[in-house]
DNA sequence: TCTGGGGTCCTAGGACCC
DNA sequence: TCTGGGGTCCTAGGACCC
């Protein structure tokens, strides 16, 4: 989807059509007091001049979507609310309304599934389709088709979109980028050299900063020099799986099937603090937000069915370095009160000496609540909670303590 | 006043088991 | 005085993606 969160406001504010806009924001909202809040007032008929400018934003935010207009000004996703303020102060800012994002998501993906049923699932604004057996999907190509669901969900949803058909997934994601917004391009094996080789090699969906850059210390900048090498080479420098892996897709080379379903592999949540806080002076805000955290999660779980075997904590020191302990139990819960016990057990086994910028809980070895019927037949059962104490009783006695019995005093 | 939140997958060492 | 070869589970960290 193009835009996706900035798209899905401009159908409702569509005075700001053209207009530099960013979605985004952390835990201090813009005052949309204005915005929201206020039934009475149609929102179509808010003057542009009233709405809130990012040179005015106040928080830890980062941008989540901007629209065109603002990224000529090189504003773009995942910037810093801060930095982008100072590229564009004139942008309009509004938060990301999820349950507005989540019913768009749904009914753009429905859309499609009327018209392709094998669809992958790959985040809320975007899917992998596979449309070899759909009745025309061959047809010039993919275009037809591509043209069609197009269509289809811009009448569903009045957003647009941008298609990449290619014969595999690697293909199609990167042809997807070549013609935004509301785009179609068409990518085969014989467009390898002239469209794909000369892209650099961070277009590949897998090579992230961390590989890029390694590849530019090789003097490896595009996708044709990548292909280039040898097996022997790339698996010398980045280990057997993956130097295998970027010789294949520096082929443009990928045989992942379209996933049409999968069970969840863990859940959390977490926040990031509108202050640095520490352990000691802020205790009694840190405990609140920790419950807080673990009641969402607990009904995270519940309302999606599932319980978890390790329940985890994530922390972010001020210095942005992240500890993540977790623990396993000997049975399932989707409990708030021992998600808390067990997760406070985990925090005593981290250094707290430095401030904290984020807390994280986190669910996983999840199964689903079917699963965990009472009778212990098919060998699996929900734990009780004195099983469940036991099990945390013996792994009391954590193994370091940097700051002896300051976990305790807290948790 | 830089730098969100929710995920997946991989690696690697150690415990433990047969 | 030298010490197998599987396998699974647990834990911590890190890269990457939307």
């Amino acid at each position: 989807m193009d835009a996706f969160f900035a798209s899905i406001e401009l159908l409702r504010y569509p005075q700001l059509k053209g207009l530099p806009v960013v979605i985004g924001g952390g835990r201090r909202k813009v005052d949309d007091a204005l915005l929201g809040g206020q039934p009475q007032r149609d929102p179509r008929f808010i003057p542009v001049a009233d709405f809130p400018l990012l040179k005015d934003y106040v928080g830890r935010g980062v941008i989540t979507t901007a629209t065109y207009a603002a990224r000529r000004f090189g504003v773009g996703s995942a910037m810093g609310m801060m930095k982008a303020a100072k590229l564009c102060p004139q942008a309009i800012v509004l938060p990301v309304d999820f349950d507005e994002v989540r019913k768009y998501s749904r009914l753009f993906k429905s859309t499609i599934l009327e018209i392709a049923p094998l669809m992958e699932d790959r985040g809320v604004d975007e899917v992998y389709i596979d449309f070899t057996d759909v009745p025309g999907g061959q047809r010039e190509g993919g275009r037809v088709l591509a043209r069609l669901i197009q269509k289809a969900i811009t009448e569903a949803t009045g957003l647009t979109c941008s298609v990449g058909v290619a014969p595999n997934k690697l293909l199609a994601k990167m042809a997807s980028e070549f013609n935004k917004p509301n785009g179609i391009s068409i990518v085969d094996e014989d467009d390898l050299q002239s469209k794909i080789w000369p892209l650099k090699c961070r277009k590949i969906n897998g090579i992230g900063p961390k590989a890029d850059e390694k590849l530019a210390a090789l003097g490896i900048q595009t996708i044709g020099e990548l292909a280039a090498l040898t097996p022997e080479f790339l698996i010398q420098h980045f280990g057997k799986s993956t130097g295998a892996w970027m010789h294949e897709v520096a082929r443009g080379r990928d045989d992942r099937p379209v996933v049409i379903s999968s069970e969840p592999v863990s859940m959390s949540r977490e926040t990031t603090f509108e202050r640095d806080l520490h352990a000691v002076r802020d205790k009694t805000a840190l405990g609140a937000l920790f419950t807080e955290l673990c009641g969402r999660l607990a009904d995270d779980l519940a309302r999606k069915g599932y319980a978890a075997k390790t329940i985890g904590i994530k922390l972010r020191y001020d210095d942005f370095k992240i500890a993540t302990r977790d623990q396993s139990l000997v049975g399932y819960t989707l409990d708030a009160k021992n998600i808390r016990q067990v997760a406070g057990q985990c925090l005593k086994r981290v250094p707290l000496v430095k401030k904290l910028r984020l807390l994280g809980v986190r669910a996983a070895t999840l199964e689903r609540l079917d699963n965990l019927t009472k009778s212990a037949e098919d060998g699996i059962f929900q734990v009780s909670n004195e099983a469940l104490d036991q099990s945390i009783r013996a792994r009391e006695a954590p193994e370091i303590i940097a700051n002896e019995g300051l976990g305790d005093q807290l948790f």
